[in-house]
DNA sequence: ATAGATGCAAAAGCTTTGCACAAGG
DNA sequence: CCTTGTGCAAAGCTTTTGCATCTAT
């Protein structure tokens, strides 16, 4: 009944959760492929995106989807919000509010006007980057 | 210095935003394509997609980006929220919190912790719709 | 009359996949 | 060993685009 069995720890795939937990910029996995091939330079654009399909699944590392492709990536896998500038495409992180109620004010309300079963909530603020601002 | 002097309107892109208003699913562009089909049977996807696009722009209706390809799209240019099921893709609406502080708190605290000029967001809601649930 | 829109088909992105070989546990 | 992962390349899916023709204004 188990899928998968065993999940092994290869140079791939942890070259590519480091790069992941130090990219500041949510790479997208070409990105992460370009930064991966500085230390592993045979690795191919195929295991990049299989392992980042298993990140996400491991919970090590969350995918954002924002207005525009390509989809991004984030190694902090702890829930927290962005702000996606429409101008550039940059895209920074939002941390919870600091006070819980807000995000429990959420939740609450969508349980109330829906028969979903809720498990998290993604929040992406849109606007303007400073540089973008000034054009 | 105008890029767009003006916008006609053509039985297609009348036809498209119909569907769009009457569609309660929030279809994607092929499923928009489908449907203007049964009214207009020489209809193009690519024409389909251009008046998306500029339906969008207008603020007629307004582009859903989900954890899963393809991209849909929704006929209430209104603010408003969405939850999402992983099971089977099913998006349904979810309305804005009835107490506005909630809201405006959200705002409140990405301005705070950007320098981003903020003008809207979007927030989903992740979980599985009753159908999903009971398996 | 003319800028803007359409249909068609080709091209472009991004992502997934089949397969033979390699390698982790 | 034997299962999981890799590299390579081809295929797949979604979306965009060039161009000749058409049409709303």
């Amino acid at each position: 009944m188990d899928k998968k069995r065993g999940t092994r720890l290869t140079r791939q795939r942890e070259a590519i959760l480091q790069v992941l937990k130090n990219a500041k910029n949510h790479p997208s996995a070409d990105e992460v492929y370009e930064m991966v091939r500085r230390k592993l330079p045979r690795v191919s654009l195929g295991t990049v995106y299989r392992n980042l399909e298993v990140l996400v699944e491991k919970k090590s590392a969350q995918k954002l989807v924002t207005g525009a492709s390509p989809t991004r990536f984030d190694g902090n896998p702890e829930t927290h919000y962005h702000a996606y500038c429409t101008g550039c495409g940059k895209l920074v992180d939002v941390p919870l509010p600091e006070d819980p109620a807000i995000a429990d004010a959420l939740l609450k309300h969508a349980r109330k006007h829906t028969d979903f079963s809720i498990c998290g909530h993604t929040l992406e603020f849109i606007g303007l980057c400073p540089k973008c601002q000034k054009k």
